[in-house]
DNA sequence: ACCGGGATGTTCT
DNA sequence: GAACATCCCGGTG
């Protein structure tokens, strides 16, 4: 996976990054959800308000991996996209446990089913054991702790697509915006489709 | 199955 | 003080 790959606003990547790998050592998943934040212009996006000391990696250089802690307990993971310093992010909201399912478990004991272990964005930094510490972590750099990789299996051709997750009436408008993308029918999505949740018939 | 509430701490108003 | 890109558990049907 390349940085020009990711050198590009975040609603052009989010459909593509579906049916990459994260890898983290033994741990491997597929993506299998993720959503798109504009820079400037969504309200919904944590860079909405400019630079802070939260969200500084999210205005760094493409490729790197933009964590941020939430309800007092959990951890969200986004890739940070392009173009440079617009600060567009894809959240990370759900993988298809590929290696290292045994670790995940152990790391997920309410997990129920292994379809659960990464089905979320708090869970699936769960799993990998993402933390604060990988915040500004390069992903597609040599030798780095954590990695996002292409195995060579295509983005689905016809995503999955609905409103994002989670947003408060103060995103306003923004929590219509259909950012939301899934590889349809697989099991390890976070959440059921909801009214408005489109999916096509041409399911690769 | 579906729903309601509690946990818990950082950030922003 | 309130909000928060969430999750888990225990209630009820």
């Amino acid at each position: 996976m390349t940085r020009r790959f990711l050198d590009r606003d975040a609603l052009e990547v989010a459909p593509e990054l579906l049916n990459k790998l994260l890898v983290r050592g033994p741990l491997v998943g597929r993506i299998v959800e993720v959503e798109a934040y504009h820079g400037g212009l969504d309200p919904a996006s944590h860079a909405f308000r400019g630079p802070g000391t939260r969200n500084a990696t999210m205005f760094g250089p493409p490729g790197h991996l933009y964590v941020y802690f939430t309800y007092g307990m959990h951890f969200c993971a986004n890739v940070v996209c392009g173009p440079g310093g617009e600060a567009s992010a894809v959240l990370l909201r759900a993988l298809a446990p590929l290696a290292g399912v045994e670790l995940m478990r152990a790391a997920r004991p309410a997990a129920r089913r292994d379809a659960e272990l990464c089905a979320g964005p708090a869970r699936l930094c769960q799993a990998f054991g993402i933390d604060r510490s990988l915040d500004g972590a390069d992903l597609v750099g040599k030798e780095t702790e954590i990695a996002l990789l292409d195995d060579g299996t295509p983005p689905p051709a016809a995503p999955a697509n609905g409103p994002r997750v989670g947003l408060s009436s103060r995103a306003a408008e923004a929590v219509y915006w259909q950012w939301r993308f899934a590889v349809p029918g697989n099991p390890a999505v976070s959440r059921p489709a909801p009214p408005g949740w489109r999916t096509s018939h041409l399911v690769v």
